[in-house]
DNA sequence: TGCAATACTGGAATCGTTTCCAGTTGATTT
DNA sequence: AAATCAACTGGAAACGATTCCAGTATTGCA
């Protein structure tokens, strides 16, 4: 008839238990709460025994808080992306925060799912690259749902100016626009715009700020000289360069919506005999590491990635530390690095 | 005097309230059990109107699974890990896990850190691109706490046969040896090794195996012809050949222990007015894309980069849908692509 | 119409923490 | 020596889902 407890035989209970103190003891202890030397002792006696750790789950279910940052790019491979993670992971690991990433390779609808299962599990925070043009806002309930439950998010690429978030990008408009007046200034008149898939917003915009600079230096645009489809990748740079040389074989300048993109199409246009600056200028657009690698080396429009990068962690901890304040916004001036291939 | 329950505001317990059906019943619906059709109607209902989604925190304090799996990687910006993680974002992201990325930049201690993480956070699985070396064993326990509780690991580029896992790699050994014979078959004989940080037991192996290799082949290895320092980048392999020149300066062939650390090395050397490969035979390891974009292409040693990454998720979804069997080893054989830099 | 089998449903216990509230102790002040 | 105060501690109620168990509709079949 004796009413013995039985014994717990997992989790704070079980080592308040061998250490002889109550659960919201253990509790204090990993929280660096206030415990005596001796029952500190004590604890980290039983600790030791049973190689415990606290598990994140129940802690974050009572109290609220995860330390895990959501990280949302369209694609870890382009080393655009990769430098900047590399940036969030020194400034968020070194506070402790752990990195959830998702890549939507271009997709708005796996960016959406990847969003509401960020939602779900409940991060502190989001850093968003978004794919998604302003237009189609599928996403857009669910970053209201998480906003209004006080999760920060912020922009990268583009402005939300329905939401209230912090943003910071480029300049994509005076960017292209540097490029065209540069060609231009060199002689170059019969310009191509090579792009990815279109359903990455950044990319699009480059495509609309391409005819609008062309337009401003009085500069031919047809529909023949703007290509845009696949991924944003070395291989469709290779692949469009041909068919471009096919519907406009007169083209001498091509500028393209990303520096892999442009090595691909610079390397085509080699391979097929034409003359790399003489014949075809390229400029390319990032300035990733890799545009100084190739020969000739990259012309482009830089963007800076790192500073971007930082900024937008910046941005982030401060709203994760409580700060309230209007949602700022950040626009970055490109910078055209003239090399050897243009 | 009513015995009015409190109407909860929040969860579970809120919809099943406003849908006028028990807490279970939600439950059930979220997850494919059966319900019926006027139910189903019910709370689909209340779901919309209050934009309710399950907390998955809660779900898996209680069902045990979070649909999470560690990834581990020494460096998210080394195009060789950006690979891989296209490959992993893949396989799992189709099967609806999500993944925690946590990179070591070579350190031992990080990589233990981050074990133990991802053992608080009660992740499904992990894969582990390890850094340490087999005689370190700073994670051992860790790993095998992490393993009685069955979270399946899986080792990439190094075994551990002290733990029952699974692990995959590639036979540097072997690939470092076909870069010697080839060398030495065109003449090479003063043959040096550039390596990063030899915290990375894989680059350390790398160097031993190169040792071993000149050996073999009968030539001569002096602790000049070593060097091994900074982190595995380009910038490193090009602050590196400057001393290599200065100490040994009759070189005529180096081999590297990643094509990062090459192409550095190889810009370098054709900057001091080296000729490579007539003066300077250069060769990488891993045939990272960059790799053939590099001018003189880049001789390399190939890993099956994506052939790994495949299999690793092979191992690890066989062992998450609860398979039992031994532990499994697989090492594939690299292979001499030769360009132009030798 | 009656009876067994089946499909749903509700209630309560549980997962492993944190956190609030109310003691208990021991030291310090008057 | 009594009173005040701080430091520490224990107990119990959350957090928001899942899951077991038992109970009630519904169906099929004779």
């Amino acid at each position: 008839m004796s009413k013995n407890k039985p014994t717990a035989k997992t989790g704070i209970i079980a080592i308040a238990q061998t250490a002889g103190v109550a659960p919201s003891t253990v509790s204090r202890f990993f929280n660096n709460g206030q415990v005596s030397a001796k029952t500190r002792i004590k604890i980290e006696k039983a600790v030791a025994k049973t190689g415990y750790r606290p598990d994140s789950r129940a802690a974050s279910l009572r109290s609220g808080a995860t330390n895990r940052i959501g990280i949302i790019i369209p694609d870890a491979g382009n080393p655009a992306y990769a430098a900047a993670m590399r940036v969030f992971h020194d400034q968020l690991r070194q506070r402790n925060y752990s990195m959830v990433l998702g890549c939507t390779y271009g997709s708005v609808q796996e960016e959406h799912k990847l969003l509401q299962y960020m939602q779900q599990d409940h991060v502190d925070g989001i850093i968003l690259y978004t794919c998604e043009a302003p237009q189609d806002e599928i996403s857009h309930q669910t970053l209201h749902q998480l906003l209004e439950q006080k999760t920060p998010v912020v922009y990268v690429g583009k402005q939300n100016n329905l939401l209230p978030t912090d943003s910071l990008g480029v300049d994509n408009h005076q960017g292209i626009d540097k490029a065209i007046s540069y060609l231009k200034r060199i002689g170059r008149k019969r310009i191509a715009f090579l792009s990815g898939d279109v359903s990455n917003w950044a990319y699009q915009q480059r495509v609309e700020s391409f005819k609008c600079a062309m337009k401003i230096n009085k500069l031919k645009v047809s529909a023949k000289s703007i290509l845009a489809k696949g991924q944003s990748t070395v291989e469709t740079g290779g692949a469009l360069l041909p068919v471009l040389m096919d519907k406009m074989p007169d083209v001498d300048a091509i500028v393209c919506s990303n520096d892999l993109m442009a090595i691909g199409a610079m390397y085509a246009a080699i391979q097929f005999g034409i003359k790399v600056p003489e014949q075809l200028a390229v400029i390319g657009f990032d300035d990733i590491q890799m545009a100084s690698l190739v020969r000739p080396r990259l012309t482009t429009i830089r963007q800076p990635i790192l500073q971007i990068a930082e900024q937008t962690c910046q941005f982030l901890l401060q709203r994760l530390s409580g700060e309230d304040s209007e949602p700022q916004s950040l626009l970055f001036e490109p910078e055209l690095v003239i090399r050897e291939s243009a």
